[in-house]
RNA sequence: GCCCCCGUCGUCCAGAGGCCUAGGACACGGCCCUUUCAAGGCCGCGACACGGAUUCGAAUUCCGUCGGGGGCACCA
């Protein structure tokens, strides 16, 4: 098995969520993959997921890969220096999937299916007014069809009607399912895209992935890619099936109910030695028991077997205990260093140092930055020559059109901002100041753009939705 | 509805048959220290979901119930 003997080192990967930031359950996932490869001379590649829904684009990647290095995960490897089993970024793999594809239809083990969405949705809801499992009832699954390109097609593995898939876990020991209870999977698609399915076993395989770390809402989608290796004739690699992180409502974690940004804690002022310790005893603990460590000790003791089977709520509290504990350690000189060498801080001196006459003065111009709920006084919303009923309308344009923005950079913000207005004959001056003062309170700031770019695109959808509702 | 995973203090963990009248951390409460607030020290509150079975003995094994979560897409 691959990764298993000394001379073939484990290999480990990191998917990115598709916006591209590092959240906490990536970072948590993470930083045990580190730490098992690490220990074991073995590598962390990341993967990609660029195409479809999936689109990372080149900003949000850059801002996880920051988050990586900001915990100090980083590694010697970027995306695209993951050793020579690349391409990592899907959007440069998709040849590769329909070929398998088509192999396993050759091979009797996957076939064509023409059915309509349409007949699956109604096929879908008849099931389930039945009570009955939603699940696609094989209509093409015995028809041997080949579809002529101008018909649209999807193709379908071919699940077992019988039997039931044996693996073992690495955190949970043996998962056993029935083969009845799935059904045939589509992996290609009438697009001609794979999905998931095929995707991450063609690239795990070609990547020489040996250890497959996940989210255990996997789980029941095991069987069909243990099934895929299967067809394929390849070796898998081996499972770990993480428990999920949770909102204090028990619920998988959210970005509605926690900051799940790794750079939110970042801004904070959390520390990183500080996170990755708070991190690496949500589901794992030391052999020791000793509750403050730091990355090298997770490294020297790391093991799969470890790893609690339940799923950790994410509370804040004791990481703010740890932090605290941190900065306490730190002598005064390494503190000071290390409050002025925040990433976040650093981001803010450009903006701030032509303003400065003192050194003091750096906190009350940058004060805005951290302020969870800005305190507007509305009328300074309403730019002079201008009514209130103006306002609204700027706000929101503005507002959804940063939305899905990309790249979060001044230049491009600024030339997009300036389009809008043309594009509606608003007055730049106008506009521009109403978003300054949403963004930061005050009628007096640093350039708007450069602004936006440093607050980053949370906070500033944030405070134009609180400047709406100000003026409402 | 079906399938899967899980179930120890409010929260995070320890616990892999006797070491458990269940241990630590965070949070909370009290006291001490102290010009305040922290920090620190001491003390306290607080859990094995329930029911059976196995065993001389179960938080630990098995079964059931209940509870929570996840999955059941031409999303990932």
């Amino acid at each position: 098995m691959p990764g298993t003997s000394p001379a073939d080192p484990p290999r480990l990967r990191l998917a990115p969520s598709p916006t591209g930031d590092l959240h906490v359950g990536a970072a948590w996932m993470a930083l045990f993959d580190l730490a098992f490869a690490r220990r074991h001379g073995g590598q962390f590649v990341i993967r990609i997921e660029d195409t479809d829904q999936a689109r990372a684009q080149v900003d949000s990647e850059q801002s996880m890969l920051d988050s990586l290095r900001w915990l100090g995960l980083d590694w010697d490897e970027g995306p695209d220096k993951g050793g020579p089993y690349g391409p990592y970024r899907q959007s440069e793999r998709l040849p590769r999937y329909a070929a398998y594809a088509r192999q396993l239809v050759e091979q009797g083990q996957a076939y064509y299916c023409t059915c309509t969405p349409e007949r699956l949705a109604a096929l879908r809801q008849a099931q389930m007014a039945n009570k009955q499992p939603p699940s696609y009832d094989r209509h093409c699954r015995e028809l041997g069809l080949h579809p002529g390109q101008s018909e649209p097609h999807v193709i379908r593995m071919k699940v077992p009607l019988e039997g039931e898939s044996v693996a073992h876990d690495l955190v949970r020991g043996e998962l056993r399912r029935a083969y009845k209870d799935s059904d045939d999977q589509v992996i290609l698609k009438a697009d001609g895209f794979p999905t998931y399915h095929l995707a991450v076993v063609v690239d795990d395989h070609d990547m020489r992935i040996s250890h497959v770390v996940r989210g255990e809402e996997w789980i029941s989608s095991l069987p069909k890619h243990l099934l895929l290796y299967q067809y394929l004739g390849w070796e898998p690699p081996l499972f770990a099936h993480m428990p999920l992180l949770r909102n204090a409502d028990k619920s998988k974690i959210s970005k509605r109910k926690h900051h799940t940004s790794m750079q939110w804690y970042e801004r904070q002022g959390y520390l990183p030695e500080a996170m990755i310790n708070f991190l690496a005893m949500l589901g794992w603990s030391m052999p020791d028991g000793r509750e403050l460590f730091t990355f090298a000790d997770v490294m020297e003791h790391f093991t799969f077997e470890r790893v609690v089977t339940s799923s950790p709520v994410f509370s804040l509290e004791k990481l703010q205990s740890i932090n605290g504990q941190y900065i306490r350690a730190l002598d005064i000189p390494a503190l000071a260093e290390r409050m002025v060498q925040r990433p976040y801080v650093l981001a803010q001196l450009p903006l701030v140092r032509e303003r400065m006459r003192t050194l003091n003065e750096f906190h009350p111009l940058t004060a805005f930055f951290y302020e969870d709920v800005l305190a507007y006084e509305p009328q300074l919303l309403v730019p002079k020559k201008a009514v209130a009923a103006d306002v609204p309308p700027w706000l929101a344009a503005a507002r959804d059109l940063l939305r899905d923005f990309r790249p979060w950079r001044a230049g491009p913000l600024e030339e997009a901002l300036r389009a809008l207005l043309a594009e509606n004959g608003w007055a730049t001056g106008q506009v521009f100041m109403s978003l300054r003062v949403a963004l930061t309170a005050s009628t007096q700031s640093p350039p708007l753009t450069e602004t936006m770019e440093v607050l980053g695109r949370e906070k500033t959808l944030q405070r134009l939705d609180a400047a709406l509702q100000a003026l409402a």
